[in-house]
DNA sequence: GTTAGAACGTCAAGAGAGTTGACGATATTC
DNA sequence: GAATATCGTCAACTCTCTTGACGTTCTAAC
């Protein structure tokens, strides 16, 4: 068995771990074949829409990223972009109906694997995960 | 606050908890500039050398990634590259005096951040996200 | 022994995700 | 009305990782 002092790695391959498994069930089941990222993108989308760099915050990436995330998936007619009827310079990034149906299959992937990993390590590890995610880490300690 | 249904996204965003300041802090204190993979790759290289197709399967990468990955830190002058004793065709690949220096400072950051992270959301939540993280999950649910 | 096949490292090409910097167009503020 | 900030976007670049192919070396089977 591996030494399992680190925390980050860890991290990550747990990542890994949901990020196959929605990838893999959303093409099988939708035949939508998007990338890490963009489902990512997908899942953050409200029915409404949002704008690009509302966007951009809620994911913690650059405007310039979901910009090209945002332009593959109207590739797919998965989202249309619409000018925001509030402000002159925004645009609206809205699920097309396609879109809509998609994430919700999406959420409902999200929903079943997480009762899948309740049912492998038990409902009270996945709660305490959750719980210790869901708390307040703050910034990361930075190099002073 | 956020609809915090995602996981998967709670997951990467703390793992990039982790990186950003192991990268920040590695810099500052050794002046050694890591990227986020060699880091993964040197907290996981034991001192007695390891051959680069373990490291790959260690870190579940591809023998190709870990090749250039140590590329890098070779020219760092953190790893040395050197012909394994037991076999022709295999490299071994050992921090050098100076990389087993960094390897140690960076288990202590690695430590320090735990400790950090304990400070900010309790040891019990710690404790739990260990306990939920290192078991064991299995295989991701494939697309059936 | 020789020969088929596997394992190891490596080269090449490419995809994906993200960054910084710069820029026009639009809003806001004074 | 002028300075300033915000929004989307273009361009160039870095980093991580993949697949496919290839020479070398080790292992087995015959």
């Amino acid at each position: 068995m591996p030494e399992q002092t680190n925390l980050a790695r860890l991290l990550l391959s747990r990542f890994r771990w949901f990020d196959r498994a929605l990838l893999a069930t959303l093409h099988d089941r939708l035949g939508v074949k998007l990338t890490s990222a963009q489902s990512l993108l997908f899942a953050t989308l409200p029915v409404e829409g949002a704008r690009q760099s509302d966007l951009a915050h809620r994911l913690g990436v650059s405007r310039q990223a979901v910009n090209e995330l945002v332009g593959g998936l109207e590739q797919q007619d998965l989202v249309e972009v619409v000018p925001d009827p509030d402000s002159g310079r925004a645009k609206l990034v809205r699920p097309t109906t396609q879109g809509r149906e998609s994430i919700e299959v999406a959420l409902e992937i999200f929903a079943q694997l997480e009762a899948e990993l309740r049912a492998r390590i038990g409902d009270r590890r996945v709660d305490q995960l959750r719980g210790a995610l869901d708390a307040s880490w703050g910034e990361p300690p930075g190099g002073g």
